[in-house]
DNA sequence: CAATATTAGTTGAAAATGTAACTAACAAGG
DNA sequence: CCTTGTTAGTTACATTTTCAACTAATATTG
């Protein structure tokens, strides 16, 4: 029995936010854990690279939402795998431009293309215009918490 | 420079979908955090239990896609607590019927309170008819990963 | 009814994450 | 310069999550 000021869990937006976010995650994980033994952060990264060209662990972190923890390991492990190397920045030895290796050109090539895919079969199946206005709620949701 | 087979991640829907939820999920987990010190986990367990009634562990897992390890463990938190109790079942000794405690239900209700009221102002910020499509969407994305 | 299979739930170890303290490099004010 | 502050990034430690194996109870099947 339901009070006036109660309400359905199915209402509350954290809620399916959460778990719409890991069904998602959870369908196109295999992606980039089977193929190349990647961790989310990893996946989120070598994106990051790839799309954006050579970037700091500090870029990354702002523009992916990262901790700097969480990228400093992510980095780490990328490196392990050979698909990134890190130079030092002469102006500021602070920094390290990371790079794409051949390898993780080609590993961000091949999940990039998956993304693309994976994506144009969520939009085929809620329709063009709710897909649009998913990502517009969604990017406001997230740039205004 | 984009090629026309790669995309902007902007336009992948898990990641937006991980962001926003990582975004709203941080903004309301204060409310259970700092007043309770309950995890994620134990907040879902203490909602199912106040909105659905006494429910068996393995109800919640199915009704909540909890694991049951996590579950598990939550259930036990909550009776750390004082939130929860369990009542061994006589037909079948392998479930546990859990219930809430008068300070369980106090919890719940100060938290479902607060969750509405998120919820409100979430609805307000980006209007009726975008959360209803919103919403519409996040449930398809859950049900049909 | 004995043997086997399922189911609910727990536990221990390993992996991942978050927090805080730390190092190293630079910046700025005196 | 030289103290103080800030920034990029790492590391150690505690917490949380995940995975696999396990127990105990019930269901099923020969």
């Amino acid at each position: 029995m339901l009070m006036s000021t109660e309400m359905d869990l199915s209402n509350f937006l954290p809620y399916l936010l959460n778990q719409a976010a890991d069904a998602q995650g959870a369908a196109f994980s295999p992606s980039y854990k089977d193929r190349y033994g990647m961790l989310q952060t990893e996946w989120r990264i070598l994106y990051h690279l790839g799309q954006y060209g050579d970037l700091t662990a500090k870029q990354i972190c702002d523009r992916a939402h990262i901790h700097k923890t969480k990228a400093s390991r992510g980095v780490s492990a990328l490196e392990n795998k050979r698909f990134v190397v890190r130079e030092e920045v002469a102006k500021d030895r602070r920094h390290a431009l990371l790079s794409l290796t051949t390898a993780g050109r080609a590993a961000y090539d091949d999940l990039s293309m998956a993304a693309a895919q994976f994506d144009r079969k969520l939009q085929e199946r809620l329709g063009e215009d709710d897909v649009q206005t998913l990502k517009r709620c969604l990017c406001a949701l997230i740039k205004n918490p």
